[in-house]
DNA sequence: GTCTATAGGGGGATAGAC
DNA sequence: GTCTATCCCCCTATAGAC
C-alpha cells in the first residue's frame, strides 16, 4: 500500500474548489455580468471549465441555479449594514462613515452587484423580497431601530429618513451602476475611476452631513 | 361613389397609428421593461395587436428593432440638457432647478428608462456611445462649455466638476433606479412613491447646493 | 461524478398565399 | 401590407455509457 499516505481527494477539494463551487463562482460571474435571460449555461459551463451536463447534475436546472446566485448575492450585499449598525461603541457619524467605506470597497471589487439585483428585481421584485426580506431584516433589530430614530424623530417611517436613506444609496452605490457613462464622460481607465470612488469614501459622509443641515 | 367623402387610408393613419408605430411604442414598452434578452418578439407582437411576420416586414430583425428603439431613448433622454445648458438667460442654480426638475418629471413619467439603458450599456457601451456620442454632445456646444466651467475653473476635465455632476444624476436618477426598494422598505404605492419624488425636485437644488459650499 | 450524444422546445425569421 | 404555416437554429435538459 505505497499510497496511503498520499493527499486523498477530500484533502485534494479544500485546495482546488469543487465543482460544484466551480460551477457557482463562474455562475456568479456569468450572471452578475449578464443577467439571467442573456446568460447561456454553456457560458458558465466554460467559464467554469467543466462539462455543460454538470451544471443540471448539481443544480438541476439554470433558474434554480441563478436563485441560489442571487439569494447569495443579496445577503451578502446586506449583512454588512446589520453589523455596522449594531455596534454599540459608534456613534452615528461614524457609522455612516463606516456604511460608506465598507461599501464602496466593495463595489470597488465587485462593481456589477448593484446592476445585477436592481435589473432582476424590475421584473418580479417580490420575488426577490420573499427570498430575503430586507425590510424585516432593517426593521427588526433595536440597533437599526435607534439608529433611524436618531436620524429623524420618526424613525424609518419618517419621510426625512427615507430621504436621508436615498441620498446616502445614491451618491454611494450610483457611481457604480452608471460608471461606463462616468468613465466615457470623464476619460478614465479602470484605475482613474477607481481613485475617484476612493475619494468619494470621505467626500460622501460630509456631503451627506451637509444635506441633513440643510 | 357614395364614400368619395369619407375619410381615406392616409387621414385614418393620423388619427390611429400606423402598424410601424403601433410596433415601435409596443416594442418601446417591452424591451424598456424586460431588456433585449428577456424580451421576445411574440410579446411585442402581441402588445402591438399586430402579426407576428410584420416586425420582420417592417424592421428586418428583433436586433435592428431593438437599436432603433434604444437609438431613440438615448436621444430623447439627452436632448433636454443642451436645451436647458443653451438658454443664457438663467442662471447657474435656475439651470440646475430646471434640469432636476425636467428629469424628474421625465422620470415619474417614465420610470423604467434609466435602468433600460444602464443593463443594456453594461455589455455594449462602446456599441451605444458610437451610436450617440454623448460626450460630444455635452462637450461641443459652447454654452454647455461655460456652464461646467462656471462649476468648477477647469471645466468639465475638472475632478470637481465631475463629482458634481455624478452628485446631480445620482440624487435624481437612482431613486427611480432602485425602486421596488424604495416602494418596499417605505411601504409606498406608486401615488405617494411619486409624491416624494415630487418632493425631491426642490429639495435634490438646495442640497446640490450645500454639497458644492462643503 | 463525469462524459457523449441527443431529445425536446422555444423563439426568430421567412416563404408564399391572399 | 397582412396573414398562415413552417423552417431551423440555439439552448436547456436528460439518457445512458463509462
Amino acid at each position: 500500500m505505497k499510497n496511503i499516505n498520499m493527499p486523498k481527494a477530500k484533502e485534494k477539494v479544500v485546495i482546488d474548489a469543487t465543482t460544484e463551487e466551480k460551477i457557482k463562482n463562474a455562475a456568479r460571474i456569468v450572471f452578475q455580468h449578464k443577467g439571467l435571460a442573456a446568460a447561456r449555461t454553456r457560458d458558465i459551463a466554460e467559464a467554469a471549465d467543466v462539462n455543460l451536463a454538470l451544471l443540471n447534475y448539481y443544480f438541476r436546472s439554470k433558474e434554480k441555479l441563478f436563485e441560489i446566485i442571487m439569494y447569495e448575492t443579496l445577503i451578502n450585499f446586506s449583512k454588512g449594514i446589520t453589523v455596522i449598525l449594531n455596534d454599540e461603541s459608534t456613534s452615528i457619524d461614524e457609522k455612516i462613515a463606516l456604511l460608506v467605506n465598507d461599501y464602496s470597497e466593495m463595489l470597488i471589487n465587485e462593481p456589477n452587484i448593484p446592476l445585477f439585483i436592481l435589473s432582476e428585481m424590475r421584473n418580479r421584485p417580490e420575488d426577490l423580497f420573499q427570498k430575503i426580506p430586507v425590510k424585516q431584516l432593517l426593521s427588526e433589530s433595536a440597533a437599526v431601530k435607534l439608529f433611524f430614530e436618531k436620524i429623524s424623530d420618526g424613525g424609518i417611517n419618517d419621510e426625512n429618513t427615507i430621504h436621508f436613506l436615498i441620498n446616502l444609496l445614491s451618491l454611494t452605490i450610483f457611481p457604480f451602476v452608471s460608471r461606463p457613462i462616468v468613465k466615457t464622460i470623464g476619460n478614465f481607465d479602470d484605475l482613474q475611476f477607481n481613485k475617484m470612488m476612493e475619494k468619494r469614501k470621505k467626500l460622501i459622509p460630509i456631503w451627506i452631513k451637509a444635506i441633513m443641515e440643510v
